[in-house]
DNA sequence: ATGGAACCGTACGGTACGGTTCGGTCGAGG
DNA sequence: CCTCGACCGAACCGTACCGTACGGTTCCAT
């Protein structure tokens, strides 16, 4: 019978993937030839070669190509580590640092190889199979992102110190403001300039125009 | 010999590709088979088939198949056709206009299927050969772009409408505003909510946000 | 009319890769 | 020691597709 693949489509978006070490090995592996190469640079033979593993192993991990796949977006994403200090909104000035240092971690994660990366192969599949990858990456990254941006600034329009309506509104526009269209200049392959990699930096005047339009 | 790819890559950036009727007509067929099934969709031979010519003529033309994609991104760029309504800057209301006028059609082009779909195949290639593709449609598409709103900006500062000192990031803060996460989530697979396709009243909010940073 | 260029349709070679199968190895547990 | 399960390495098959070659057709210019 043909193995069950990796169906994350189903599983509840907050469970943890549950992978074994040696599992986490080879989607480090899967996930390392992805940054390297793009998504034709992994083929399960060469996945197995640098992996030491075999092909068997992977369709019984993973049941096809498509499960591997899912399965290394699932990985990355229970990777990334969000700063978890939206509890304390003590005063007005370290509000906005957390705020600030939640979009520094935001440029650095999207920014980065391996996110990267992941996007282009979620984006370039996007429309071939029923598009589990880019739900998958949606759902994983974007949202988790997302839910807690909300519930930061939320806190923030408690305390007095933001203005706004909708906060779904309000963080897409912080998020505008923080990327402009540097994301999408990556992934089509070019390369940052000096000041677009001083994430410190463009954090803050991202969050000071952010203060411009929804302070308090 | 082989014949020689068609090569963008050192050809003038504004010069016209000059494509025959007849391989207008072909790079259209690929267009629609890219639009429909994404890159994988778009085979030589299923090409071949849809647009009823034969491969030799593909090659004969295009060079390989990257040479096919190539001219598909670049005839799609020459296509794309924006509002040239920033000659007369004459009060603030008609310039605001303009403004938001370009940032509509802004959002018309870039949320279209087909801009997407071109989208989509560039980045999924960005990272395999020299990267062609992405630099292909980086020069042809978005530099084109960001050079007209920069003039269209700094025209508005000359007649002190606004205030910036740069206009290259204040262009990108009005890219920021208007596309937001929308661009990157309909890349990834997602629809347009109601709110997001109604770009008229997307883009005024995004200018109305503009003028309260860089309004003078 | 005629020669040639461009083109169409099709068939074929070569290749790369996904997926399967099989024999052999290693270590844990009875 | 034997068994059993997990795994590795390698060989294998089918398929899809790129690129090319070739015969036949249309169209234009001389």
């Amino acid at each position: 019978m043909p193995a069950a693949a990796y169906d994350i489509a189903t599983s509840r978006p907050d469970a943890a993937p549950e992978f074994s070490p040696r599992q986490q090995v080879v989607l480090q592996h899967a996930l390392t030839l992805l940054v390297e190469g793009g998504e034709k640079a992994l083929t399960t033979a060469g996945l197995a070669r640098t992996a030491s593993c075999s092909k068997e192993s992977l369709y019984k991990w993973f049941g096809d190509r498509d499960g591997l796949l899912a399965a290394v977006v699932a990985y990355q994403a229970s990777q990334v580590q969000f700063p978890s200090e939206a509890g304390s909104t003590a005063d007005a000035a370290t509000f906005r640092t957390h705020v600030t240092a939640f979009v520094e971690a935001l440029l650095g994660v999207l920014f980065s190889e391996t996110s990267l990366a992941l996007n282009r192969l979620s984006i370039g599949q996007s429309n071939t199979n029923s598009n589990r990858l880019g739900h998958l990456l949606l759902v994983r990254g974007k949202h988790m992102i997302s839910s807690r941006a909300r519930t930061m600034l939320e806190s923030g329009r408690r305390h007095g110190l933001l203005k706004f309506d909708d906060a779904e509104d309000a963080y897409q526009v912080l998020y505008g403001l923080a990327l402009r269209d540097v994301h999408i200049r990556l992934l089509l392959g070019e390369t940052a300039n000096a000041a677009e990699q001083d994430h410190k930096s463009q954090a803050e005047t991202a969050v000071d125009r952010f203060y411009r339009l929804f302070g308090a």
